[in-house]
DNA sequence: TGTTAGCACTCTATCTCTTTGAGTGCTAAG
DNA sequence: CTTAGCACTCAAAGAGATAGAGTGCTAACA
């Protein structure tokens, strides 16, 4: 396994993914930087193909990388470039102008900037505002008997939720819960808001006051809500628009939510790139999935990936998601160090 | 133009939105109410073809309804069935158990229960929220110069946006400008809170104290969000599995969003059926849309819809549109014949 | 020993030609 | 007005035939 052998195999790789047809010997002579004749490049390439990187559709087309092959080439062989500062910014720029101001924007700006960027679908798996503090519960009055409670992390997660209760309540009532509530739940990390903790909320506000029961229940299900990871999917109709996937494979697999949610949360760190195979979990064909962490200080706290064919031009896609990853990693931290909290003086 | 020609009119397209293929004159005699033989059915659609509501593919096909041939079917020859009674009480439980709290959500349940019904993509236009009244205003710090500003509709809508500040209110800053809007804007009309008023607002606020700047800035955006019409499109991968239809121009118009906005909410009451030829603004080829206005008093605030092929079972589609259309009129009228309105006790 | 030119071989993609059969329109009889 | 019969049409499917891209192998060369 020599230099040049690796370079002929990093060379059909690329050519592959840039025209999607085998490329044949001749091809590969023909490139500036190899050298050497047709003839050799048959040669090395029979060898390439013995050791599995490299496979013929049919006896007299050219070669096409097998899995063994792209991996080969992602860890070892390719040279991604390192961001131009230019291109760092505009970067920087797709995240939110001058820095958004929640973690569920700047996560939702990131996935929609690689979606945008990669031309393929960007997913996320968040749970960062597990991570984070409760910094304010309200409850506020919303209509006939209407209750709209409201949680705010240090996160910038703003949750909301209308509920109906049996009779209205007097300002007073209102006031004392609001109160009560604010003890019990600001400056909680969301964490630590297990279901039971909250059914011990729930028991010790009912027992005085019944009335309340489905504000409590409302603000359960808030706090479920933010422990829960949040999925997020942008730019699938790119893969739609993309020849090497079957459509059906891609609907049902972006349907099943749960599955995608599991294969992002595998933890591990760096980045990871998978292949879909048809027998694996990972169903669609000749697809890949590139998946970077994020964390909050030294915590993992999500995932982010990207979901395109396997014939991807992986070494412009995996500066982005490293570069995005890394953002959001420090934006995060940076807020998760200084914990906002503050009086309501309303 | 008698009974008979349009019973088989009627046939032929029921048959061809079974089958998908161009149906011939045997097809149609071996059904069990014709009674008549193939020759006779041949000179008849011979005959319709004549009058432009069927065509061949080629000459020694069978025939395939034109769009004036849909539009005679659904216009004047389809039965849709009555829904039964437990039909309904699905349909009711698709909307939201025990009726949603929020029109927002109604309408959500809605678009998501007409797409899994039909197989198709449904879409809703909905500008309901203009139609409301602003029921509460409030501003809640949130963090270090953070502050949530949320806006509360009659209808439901629940609205909040979070704001960086240059400095930190004190208590008696944020009580007065607290005040301040709720005088302003609560009891207030979404429809009458136009950019003008906003902008009056922001002008007479920031002379007093500029630190609030954002605060109404947030405010106005979230106004200008209530004033919108929203877009919902649900089930768009279900075109993707339909065959009839091209995936690249599926893809392109519902990128379209504005152009999707304006066929929903171009004005006429009742139902409405466009088939997309690809020279028109809708442009999908073989596809039709089916819209309905849905009303909040007299007054049409949204547009349900559905999108699919135009092979597409009208006489089951339909009756579903119109169900849920007259149901979430008659839910949101509801609501806004009872405005609520109450004092925040906090 | 590694590299190269030459050549026979393989196999798909493409084209043409033929065949098949569903469906028609027309005619003449009922 | 309806129907059986029949010749006709035309897309779809199948069968060769052809072209050409790419291979593996061999023998010559450095």
């Amino acid at each position: 396994m020599n230099e040049r052998k690796l370079k002929i195999l990093a060379a059909v790789v690329e050519e592959y993914v840039r025209t999607g047809e085998p490329v044949g010997s001749k091809a590969i002579a023909s490139l500036p930087d190899i050298g050497v004749s047709a003839a050799t490049v048959r040669n090395d390439m029979a060898l390439l193909e013995q050791l599995g990187f490299l496979e013929q559709p049919h006896t007299s087309a050219g070669r096409v990388p097998t899995i063994s092959g792209y991996r080969l080439y992602i860890e070892e062989l390719m040279r991604p470039p390192t961001l131009p500062d230019e291109e760092r910014e505009r970067l920087d720029d797709m995240l939110g102008a001058q820095g958004p101001l929640t973690e569920e924007l700047l996560i939702q700006n990131a996935t929609s900037a690689l979606a945008e960027l990669t031309q393929c679908a960007a997913v996320v798996s968040d749970f960062s505002p597990k991570f984070s503090i409760i910094s304010k519960v309200k409850v506020i009055p919303a209509g006939k008997r209407v209750y709209v409670v409201l949680l705010i992390t240090s996160g910038g997660a703003i949750k909301n939720k209308a509920c109906r209760l049996e009779f209205d309540l007097t300002n007073e009532q209102l006031g004392k819960f609001s109160e009560y509530l604010s003890k019990n739940l600001e400056g909680v990390s969301v964490a630590d808001l297990s279901d039971e903790r909250m059914e011990n909320l729930t028991a010790a506000m009912s027992a005085y006051m019944m009335t309340m029961a489905p504000l409590v229940q409302g603000i359960c299900e808030l706090s479920r809500d933010l422990r829960q990871h949040a999925l997020l999917v942008k730019g699938e109709k790119n893969l739609f628009s993309c020849e090497d996937l079957d459509k059906m494979e891609v609907v049902r697999f972006i349907e099943h939510k749960d599955e995608l949610v599991r294969l992002l949360d595998d933890s591990f760190s760096g980045i990871r790139v998978m292949f879909g195979e048809g027998n694996d979990s990972f169903v669609i064909g000749n697809s890949s999935m590139i998946v970077s962490k994020y964390r909050k200080g030294e915590q993992n706290v999500g995932s982010l990936g990207v979901i395109g064919p396997m014939r991807l031009d992986y070494a412009k896609v995996i500066p982005y998601l490293e570069y995005f990853s890394q953002k959001i990693t420090d934006l995060i931290s940076e807020d998760a160090e200084a914990p906002p909290k503050q009086d309501d003086p309303t």
